[in-house]
DNA sequence: TTAGGCGCTGTTTTT
DNA sequence: CAGCGCCTAA
């Protein structure tokens, strides 16, 4: 091996790396250079001969393939590094299936479903079928059928299953099987693929095509797959099968990290792993480069409480560092003003940057507490996850434009924009055409041609046959036009630039300059594609594959990047900070309380908290609040058993009772304006008073007497507090503020869910939540 | 047909 | 507190 990289790592990396042929498995602790090693295994299989053509390196992420692929350009320079095949399964296998497309009969154009697509196609579905969407719940449903496709279990295989339809019987729904059968087939009418397909018709291609499986697996002759505990069956298939000729199948992972066993991954495959290549060498990394004792130790003690692991000792060189601070709030706001205080003022005392700092949590919408904190202090923050940029309504209605285009096809892009802007087609034309079509089992596009026999005509036949007659002059320019020129014509020509121009609230503006954003971003690919190939040119299509698969927020550059990272601890995998925040360490949030029933899912949380905290560098501080707003309604927390769980020495307990600062609902600071769009840049703002002492706590279902009070009836200037929980009795006379008098019948129900039984004069007999209605005692 | 209002319901995590 | 779906009024 190259003197050069090899003196840059230690010597369990060094040997990891220099290994050349045969199956090897790397068990990678976390911040123990993982993604150095593969990066330098790489660079070392390119400079001993290997094309980079035979190479495939499979990443979980966008982000991970391109941090990959720069550091790998950085080793052996960036042409020999642009010809590895690398990207997550997800762009790879779409990239080998827009090739293969014509063998399974699919068009080479077609288009990729996002999450949102196939849970409206299963909604569209479920209400043909007349089924109740209440039992059938969409996004379970489809959450079932994605968990199929990733066990490879097609629909034909679901009928045999008696298991799967016991299954669907005890729950109720025994008309799974059926939905599942006829999302493909509308999926496959539609030329589309949901997720989960690029996988599956992978296997369906290697399974049923030899001669495409032994092209490709004499394609790459070295295989290497990242974050292999991730897996799920479907991939491991695909690794498996492409592998089986050179066997030179590289895994690393780390099973401590195994995170996403919701959805389909399987520590099982290594095992798998074990058993396909009873030669593989293993290595081990335990040495972590990147967090001080305390933390890496803190870390050790908190999985050794799970049972299934691999035994590894993880150690660190490093200094041994500050204790894990634990922070008590009273509540969420005061939980996000002590994050948003404690990072202004360790930037001050240790000279860091706000780059430095991450607040990461259990689940996206925790993270509003925490904006309103850091505005407050003017520090300048970035989202990651939650909406991202190509989900918003204005890019997806453009996107849907772009798809119907390269593929008439697309169901769920026709439905999104055949009457946006609109153009008098309306929902009954709609349907007459979704039914009509559903019952041929042809696309809706092909059914517009038909449009007679379902008694489309007059007025809507001619503004549906404009609407075809537009789609097809784009499609004229699909191989004269590259992505851009085409996709401008099509947003103008379109109407929807004029349709957004005319908007013109600061929200219609931004929608707007979210479609130059998106335009700007076509210009940068067409140019970079036509650069890097300059034969042909950069089709819409390609930019849609593209896009399709990119979702995590990867266009950092908005010129700034010294802003505080806010994301998911599931975002979080693979990144470091020198300090993070852990906050919402509660119970039933962090350990969710989805996972409180097995001991595999609350193994699974605590793996999660194990990233959490391998996360930093050098300073870890977790929070809880004792109430926050959950579904707009004030709930008490305790704190996490996580906590709990960490070897008492690395902490720094809360000493004195949190000092409570205002609560929510008087708190003057709210009553600051303007609106987030969850996204931008914060703005600079007025500083709001920081803390407000609050005389005394309010009632649990205290609300503020709204600006917009009744006009009529009685208690119009009344502003005294409503009506306590212990005043309702049977009996008592009450007011409401739109239903007037009114005598308590009865109480049903334990607080705070004490549903009472009035009857009003005016309005009859009702039943309140008292926790909703504004009652106060006559 | 469309827009706007009201009431209901729901919260993991992501390619 | 939202976001969504359904309903109603124009």
């Amino acid at each position: 091996m190259n003197q050069q990289l090899l003196s840059q790592l230690n010597e369990a990396q060094r040997a990891a790396a220099a290994h050349m042929n045969g199956a090897m498995m790397v068990i990678a602790g976390a911040g123990s250079g993982k993604t150095r090693v593969l990066a330098y295994r790489i660079a070392n299989l390119v400079q001993s001969g290997i094309d980079p053509f035979n190479i495939l390196a499979l990443t979980f992420t966008n982000k991970a393939a391109k941090e990959m692929k720069e550091r790998i350009g950085k080793l052996v320079g960036d042409q020999e590094a642009r010809n590895i095949w690398m990207g997550t399964f997800h762009s790879i296998f779409a990239r080998i299936l827009r090739i293969e497309c014509d063998r399974i009969n699919y068009p080479r154009d077609f288009t990729i479903y996002d999450t949102t697509d196939a849970k409206s196609l299963v909604k569209d579905i479920i209400k043909e079928m007349g089924l109740d969407d209440k039992i059938y719940k969409p996004g379970t449903v489809y959450n079932r059928i994605s968990s199929c496709k990733n066990n490879l279990i097609s629909p034909q295989d679901y009928l045999k299953d008696v298991d799967l339809i016991a299954d669907d019987r005890q729950t109720g729904k025994p008309k799974m099987a059926e939905i599942y059968a006829k999302y493909d087939m509308r999926l496959f009418k539609s030329g589309a693929m949901d997720f989960d397909d690029l996988l599956f018709k992978t296997n369906v291609l290697l399974r049923d095509f030899p001669e495409v499986l032994h092209r490709y697996q004499h394609k790459f002759q070295f295989i290497l797959v990242d974050e292999y505990q991730d897996t799920n069956f479907a991939q491991y298939l695909i690794v498996k099968q492409l592998g089986a000729v050179h066997e030179n199948v590289c895994v690393v992972g780390d099973d401590a990290q195994s995170i996403y066993a919701f959805r389909g991954a399987n520590i099982q495959n290594i095992l798998n792993f074990r058993r396909d290549y009873p030669e593989f060498a293993m290595y081990k990394l335990e040495q972590n480069y990147r967090s001080t004792k305390v933390i890496v130790e803190a870390a050790n003690s908190i999985i050794s409480k799970n049972k299934d692991q691999i035994k590894k000792q993880v150690w660190t060189d490093n200094e041994q560092g500050q204790p894990i601070r634990v922070h008590k709030a009273a509540t969420d706001n005061d939980e996000g003003n002590f994050v948003s205080n404690q990072i202004f003022i360790t930037k001050q005392e240790k000279g860091a940057a706000f780059k430095d700092f991450a607040i990461l949590y259990r689940t996206n919408a925790q993270s509003r507490a925490f904006e309103e904190a850091l505005r407050k202090l003017n520090i300048p923050y970035r989202i990651y996850g939650g909406l991202s940029f190509y989900q918003r309504k204005e890019i997806k209605d453009l996107l849907a434009y772009f798809r119907l285009t390269c593929n008439p096809n697309d169901e769920e892009a026709l439905k999104r924009v055949i009457n946006y802007p609109t153009r008098g087609i309306g929902k009954t034309t709609l349907d007459k055409l979704v039914v009509g079509a559903a019952e041929r089992e042809i696309s809706i596009w092909d059914m517009i041609a038909r449009s007679q026999e379902v008694g489309v005509s007059g007025a809507a036949l001619n503004k549906i046959m404009e609407f075809v007659t537009m789609i097809k002059s784009f499609q004229v320019d699909l191989n004269l036009k590259n992505a851009y020129d085409l996709g401008h014509h099509i947003a103008s020509h379109s109407g929807l630039l004029k349709d957004l121009y005319a908007d013109r609230t600061p929200e219609g503006v931004a929608r707007y300059d979210n479609i130059q954003e998106l335009l700007n971003g076509m210009k940068e690919f067409s140019d970079r594609k036509e650069l890097e190939n300059s034969e042909s040119i950069a089709s819409l299509s390609d930019f849609l594959i593209d896009v399709a698969l990119l979702t995590d927020a990867d266009n950092v550059d908005d010129g700034d990047n010294d802003k505080v990272s806010m994301m998911t601890i599931h975002g979080a995998k693979g990144l470091e900070f020198p300090y993070v925040n852990i906050v919402g360490m509660e119970e039933n949030l962090f350990p969710s309380q989805l996972s409180l029933n097995s001991r595999e899912e609350m193994e699974e949380e605590r793996r999660l908290f194990y990233v959490a905290i391998t996360r930093a560098e050098k300073r870890a501080t977790l929070s809880y609040a004792l109430s926050r707003y959950r579904w707009g309604q004030l709930s008490y927390c305790e704190p996490s058993r996580f906590i709990e769980e960490i070897d008492e020495q690395y902490l720094e307990m809360p000493s004195a009772p949190a000092a409570r600062t205002a609560p929510r609902g008087i708190d003057f600071s709210k009553e600051r304006s303007g609106f987030s769009t969850g996204y931008s840049a914060p703005k600079p703002r007025a500083h709001a008073p920081q803390e407000t002492p609050a005389p005394v706590s309010p009632p649990p279902n205290f609300k503020k007497v709204s600006a917009a009070a009744p006009t009529s009836g009685p208690g119009l200037f009344d502003n005294s507090p409503p009506a306590t929980a212990d005043q309702i009795q049977p009996g008592v006379e009450v007011m409401h503020d739109k239903f007037g008098k009114g005598k308590v019948l009865s109480l049903e129900g334990e607080a705070p869910d004490i549903k009472a039984t009035i009857f009003f004069p005016s309005a009859g007999q009702k039943q309140l939540l008292l926790k909703f209605a504004k009652l106060k005692v006559l």
